[in-house]
DNA sequence: GAATAATACGAACGATCGTGCTAACTTGTC
DNA sequence: GACAAGTTAGCACGATCGTTCGTATTATTC
């Protein structure tokens, strides 16, 4: 699953479970927190009020907020690897895998898996603001998803399964515009219709690539 | 242009020309800095130093934070207006005016007219954060623009340039994923390869709903 | 030219931000 | 059971946040 290998962690000596519990249960409550309220939202004050601890408790096993932010979006990326990405390898052929993928993200935003959407669309929205790091970060793991789908649709082309003039990287461009507007509109007016147009317009747009 | 009116501003008994430039200077200042850091980004002590002006000076214009948004966001819909939306009414047929609408909007991005991209796109990031009224505004106007194709492409059909079994919502949603694709593509990886592909995307997806 | 109201500034407020420091406690290891 | 290391809290710091107040300086009107 190239390009949604969580990075190490800088700090990796920690052996006491209760540290490890605490650690979780912080991340946990972060990335929630960041899908509402983006990841300026995401403040040690903030945090520590909402997991009950002190400010200095919950710092030290971070050290920055840099760290706590980087710490954060490894959080997701497991989550969104395992909610997303991980169910779609049980199908055989890659044009099935490419489709599960788009049925797979609009599920995660309908489920939802966090509160505000998808974590992704909420953090890059800052990217701007945030540190080097972590702007970095964030700018790989848009790549990754982007060539994730562009790979599934080239490997689909290889396998005869979709015509041979379209171009895999401009119907991965589509496709992820159906899926980013369908997080956007279901978060802004919250009928349901946004994902169930989402739906009908890959299903279409698959149809024409298949049957040119 | 239902839907993009601009609210009156709450107090409007200001005479002197001194203050209607500062004013006016502040709010430019104000939708830019909102495109490149958000609606959080706009600070008054940052707004403040990058005017020259005094955090005091500045807020008597404004009396709060919540209308200082409110102002910048009715200054960003003016224009918006005038140079998204109005030159398209200049084409004679519906089916023009909605093309024209998609290239206007791309152009918007790649001008740019904002140094952040689309205005709204950032600002509505952050609506969970953010004051009711604020907030409101901002789901209005996502609504207008979302209409306003809908309108356009219905238009369209009722004019018979497009297939009678299309869905003029549907058409709308998708030409939208489309834009709002670009923008964000277009700013995270800095390519104007994002914008060649919503164009494509786009003629591809109106060749289609018309000559279905 | 005087009166009036708009405009701008400086100082200060309470709150919150990220970040350090120190000290107390728990946990795991020898 | 001792000892080292990990964990947490308390306290305080400088900076910045939105906001208020008093005051001086303008621009417009009579």
């Amino acid at each position: 699953m190239e390009g949604f290998e969580p990075k190490l962690s800088v700090l990796d000596k920690r052996t006491r479970s209760d540290g490890q519990r605490s650690r979780a249960a912080i991340l946990d409550t972060a990335v929630r927190l960041v899908t509402v309220e983006g990841l300026r939202g995401l403040s040690i004050g903030r945090l520590a009020e909402e997991t009950g601890m002190s400010k200095s408790g919950l710092y030290a096993h971070f050290g920055s907020k840099e760290e706590l932010q980087l710490a954060t979006i490894e959080t997701a990326v497991g989550i969104f690897r395992s909610e997303v990405i991980d169910p779609t390898n049980a199908h055989s052929s890659p044009l099935a895998r490419l489709e599960a993928l788009c049925e797979s993200f609009l599920s995660y935003i309908e489920r939802p898996v966090f509160p505000g959407g998808c974590f992704f669309a909420s953090a890059q929205r800052e990217a701007a603001v945030v540190d080097a790091r972590v702007r970095d970060r964030l700018t790989d793991l848009h790549g990754s998803w982007l060539t994730l789908m562009e790979r599934r649709a080239q490997q689909a082309q290889e396998a005869g399964e979709l015509a041979a003039d379209e171009d895999p990287q401009q119907l991965a461009f589509e496709l992820e515009a159906m899926l980013k507007m369908a997080n956007s509109a279901y978060l802004m007016q919250r009928k349901p219709e946004a994902l169930e147009r989402a739906r009908r317009g890959i299903e279409r747009r698959l149809k024409l690539a298949t049957t040119k």
